[in-house]
DNA sequence: TAGTACCC
DNA sequence: GGTA
């Protein structure tokens, strides 16, 4: 059981293993999760969700947006980082709260240059990938659940091999680095309408990195 | 193949 | 959960 100092208090944070990647157990108070609800509603006014394309030309269930010097984008083209949201606007700053959960985490690394938001409406997911898109991957991927459960799986650095699946709950955070930081991972379905956290229900996913 | 449908 |  770690002990984590956040918002003045000792959050205890069970910790378990998936795959390699560390979940950190219930480690946001619902009053963070409430007010980074707030801050992810501010990103998305200036920086509207949108449904990137996959390669072969299928959007994706999952709308996104981001925050940061960096967003991601994906068309048939491929996957990159962009500097500016498709309507051409600059992303927001990662708020204040976000980072503070990095540095909570990540360990002694440089600060995340993109903070991208996926909101996981009913019956959306998310398919097993690798997150190599960053020029450098001696840095982790942090990421954070707020709402809707959802059943998360990892796999190892190749395709078909053996998984496992954990369930996400809101207040998790979760964090992917040494050996595990290109493991596949996705989610598989989210239980839609299990946290009362969203009014309409769904799911809110943060993923920090460091792009460059 | 950052997806989907269908099977057990 | 696995397969195509």
């Amino acid at each position: 059981m770690d002990f984590i100092k956040l918002n003045g208090q000792n959050t205890p944070s069970p910790t378990v293993t998936v795959g390699g990647i560390s979940v950190f157990k219930e480690f946001l108070p619902p009053s963070d999760q409430l007010h980074l609800v707030k801050e992810l509603r501010a990103v998305a006014a200036q920086a509207p969700v949108f449904s990137p394309k996959t390669k072969s030309g299928k959007p994706m269930s999952v709308r996104l947006t981001a925050a940061g010097d960096f967003g991601w984008f994906s068309d048939q083209r491929g996957y990159r980082y962009v500097e500016q949201h498709p309507s051409g606007v600059n992303w927001p700053e990662i708020p204040d709260a976000i980072m503070a959960i990095w540095r909570a985490v990540a360990g002694a690394v440089p600060d995340p240059e993109c903070c991208l938001v996926n909101f996981y409406g009913e019956g959306a997911r998310m398919g097993l990938h690798q997150d190599r898109d960053e020029a450098n991957f001696d840095w982790p991927v942090v990421s954070i659940s707020l709402g809707d459960d959802a059943l998360f799986r990892v796999g190892g650095t190749e395709r078909g091999g053996k998984t496992e699946s954990i369930w996400l709950q809101s207040g998790d955070v979760a964090v992917m680095g040494g050996a595990a930081r290109l493991n596949y991972h996705g989610i598989d379905r989210i239980k839609f309408g299990s946290s009362s956290l969203l009014k309409e229900g769904g799911r809110l996913n943060v993923t920090l990195r460091v792009v460059r």
